[in-house]
Order: C-alpha cells, then sequence, then structure tokens
DNA sequence: CCAGCAAACTGAACTAAATTCAAGTCAGGA
DNA sequence: TCCTGACTTGAATTTAGTTCAGTTTGCTGG
C-alpha cells in the first residue's frame, strides 16, 4: 500500500499562493516566457524567498505537474470505482476528465506542454524526485486505463486486441484537447467531451 | 498560387550543418538542456558565427519547426493528390506520416514538444515571422485533412459529421505517437502505422 | 592580377534571469 | 523571556544567450 506523505504546511506557509500564482502565469503565458522573479511580485515577497519552498523555478514547475497528475489519477479512481460495466466506467472516465475547474484546465495544459522534461534526469536532488514521482504518476495512469479496457474485453464490452496500445491511443486523444481547448473558445468543455468520447468509443469498440 | 521563395545559400553556409546538429541535439537531450554553443563547437564554429544565421536559439528553433511542418504538408499533399477514394486517400496520408527518416523523428518530435511557442508572440523580428509561417502551416495543415475528410463525407465513403472536429481528433493521433516513440523501442513504426491507421479509420467511419 | 565587396567569422564585452550567500525577522512553545 | 525553526531579505554570483566592433575569406569585374 502506498501512502502519500501530507505535508504538513505551518500557518504562514505561501507554498500555496505560490502554486496558485505560478500555474495562472505557467498557463497563460508559457513557462519560458514567465520570469521566476514575477511571481515572487505577484504573491507579495522577495525572490529569494521563494527558494525556501521550491528549489528552483523547474522544481515548481514539475510539481505543479505532479499534483495535476495526482489528482488525475485519483479523480479517475474515484469515477470508475464503483461502475460495473467497463463500457459505462469508460464513459465515466471521459466525462471525469473534462469535468475540471478553470485553474485544472491550465494545469492541464501547463502538463501537456512539458511532459518531454520527464524523459531526462534532472541536474538537482528535489528536481530529480517530483520527476521520478511524476512519471510514477503517469505509468499508474496508464496502467489503470489499459486495466479498465482490459476488464471490457474480458467481460466482452470490447473486442480482445493490444489493450496497452489501445490505452495508448485513447488517452493521446483525451489528453490532446488541452493543447488547443480555450475557455470561451469555439467549442465548449460539454462538446469536447462529446466528441472525444465518441471518438474513444469507436476506437475501442467493434 | 502562394510560391515559395528559394533563400540561395552561399556556397560555403554552414546553415544546413548547424540545422543538422540542433535537431540532433534538441531531438535527444531536448532544447532547453541543449547549450547554444555546444551547436557551435561541434559544427566547428565560434558562438558568435552562429548569429549570422540565426538571430537567437528560438529563430533556430523555430526554423527547424517551420520546416518539418512544410516537409509533412508537402508529403500529405503528394501522397494523396492522385488518389481517388477518400478512404485510400486517407491510409496514404496516415502511412506516409510514419514513413519518416530517423532524422525526421527527431524534428516531429521537437515539433511536438514546443507547440506551445506558437501560441504567443516573439520579441524579435525574425522570430515572429519565423512563428507565423509555421502557424499558417499549421492551419494548411488542419485545413487539408478537413477537406480529406469532407471529401470523404460527401463521396459517402464516412458518415457526414463535423468535419473539421474530426481532423483534430485525427490529427492528435497521429501526432502524438512522437511523444513516446524511440527508435528501436517496443514498437517499430510499421506497427505504430497500422495501430494509427486502425484507430483513425475506425473514428471516421460507420 | 588586384581592388572591392559581401559572406563568413572571431574574441571580448555585455545582459538578463535564475540562483546562492550571509544575515536577519517573526511567531509560538518551554 | 528566550529559543528555535519557519520564513524573509538585499546583495553578490553564475550561466547561458547575445551584442559589439571589428577581421578574414574567397569570389567577381575591371
Amino acid at each position: 500500500m502506498v501512502q502519500t506523505v501530507v505535508e504538513t504546511e505551518g500557518p504562514r506557509s505561501k507554498r500555496a499562493v505560490i502554486l496558485a500564482a505560478a500555474i495562472d502565469s505557467f498557463g497563460h503565458d508559457g513557462y519560458e516566457h514567465t520570469k521566476w522573479a514575477k511571481i515572487a511580485d505577484e504573491v507579495g515577497i522577495g525572490q529569494t524567498a521563494l527558494y525556501h519552498y521550491f528549489e528552483s523555478k523547474a522544481h515548481c514547475l514539475l510539481t505543479i505537474m505532479s499534483l495535476e497528475l495526482n489528482r488525475s489519477l485519483q479523480r479517475f479512481r474515484d469515477v470508475t470505482a464503483e461502475v460495473d460495466g467497463a463500457d459505462e466506467a469508460l464513459k465515466a472516465a471521459i466525462t471525469a476528465a473534462y469535468d475540471v475547474s478553470p485553474r485544472e484546465v491550465l494545469q492541464m495544459r501547463i502538463l501537456q506542454n512539458h511532459m518531454d522534461l520527464l524523459a531526462t534526469p534532472r541536474p538537482s536532488e528535489k528536481e530529480e524526485v517530483e520527476r521520478q514521482k511524476a512519471r510514477q504518476l503517469v505509468r499508474d495512469i496508464e496502467t489503470e486505463w489499459t486495466a479498465l479496457l482490459q476488464r471490457g474485453m474480458k467481460a466482452g464490452y470490447f473486442p480482445k486486441r493490444d489493450a496497452h496500445a489501445l490505452a495508448t491511443v485513447v488517452l493521446a486523444m483525451v489528453v490532446s484537447v488541452w493543447r488547443w481547448y480555450r475557455p470561451g473558445g469555439k467549442m465548449t468543455l460539454k462538446q469536447v467531451r462529446e466528441l472525444i468520447a465518441d471518438a474513444c468509443l469507436r476506437v475501442v469498440s467493434t
């Protein structure tokens, strides 16, 4: 049983405020385009104080990514747990994927835009720890979607094929949206959900 | 008729060599992880000489992206032009998408990993020009895939639905591969092609 | 054959942004 | 009260990309 260590934050910790500001800036303006010092200004502290909470700008980014991956996995589990039919579970998972707050949209965008960071080792201790955490979460998410498809194949909801490969394709479709989706754009999240749900079901079904 | 201006390079120009070195490094180690000076070393020139060819490191990156987008679009046109049936044309397009050299794999990877750069304006002249060029190519590619699906719907190969939305989904599947594909990995390009071709046809068909 | 010229190149500064250093301040518990 | 650790800071440092102020190279027309 893996137990997440609850990092106890002091009462006057600004960690959460920094994360929120970072998500907004990284999400809207992009990570490299965002000056680390600007985050400090927004939070109302000196630049140096940031290093009390994060080892580096990249460490903050990786933390945001881990947090979002963790949330996504948790939500997937919650929403698929008590559904019997794998087809219904798949629909529920997709619905849940698009049932997100505006800030979570930004987090998904950040995550998608910087996935490549997870591929190569980081120079510093804490960054590398956070990277490994994120990688593991990605693997877990892939494993769970694969298991869901496999369950559906065993039960006869979907024809039997390479579940892992299919999961990769399905996940790619689900997350690709965050590259172009903008709140107030030409498509609503509801429309996105319908588009992707339909596509996913076609891919895994007969 | 849009006419691409052929930029004539002097005979002792190292532009192509720089691009090749940059593609290899950006592709293998990642853009931010690659030191611009290292590229100069590999090519065998001083760091300063790089600025004779590119206004900045980012300008070089954007150039690589434009080049790859241009190649992809050209290839799509070549390969779909003289195919009658839209279903066959779609298959041909997907096949062509995975008929690439190792260096083109790297270019696609770079492109995918830095798509977000195309979203926000660039500070300098030439970078912005290159960004606009790339954006236009992305739009062109989307338009052509949309037109292909539309053609297939009119001719009765595919059921009639929102062609543009479907094209987005199909393209997402096709290009998502470059995020995880590695030469010598667990899947060959041929297997990838079959996986994605199958998925795409399921998505657009009855 | 040589002047002239543009393409190609260079070492030495410069700059911006992230990061480290060394030294505080503040709040709550013994 | 004072002590401790979480929290904060201004000043200095570092690093990588970039600019400056020219110099070299090889081709071309006279």
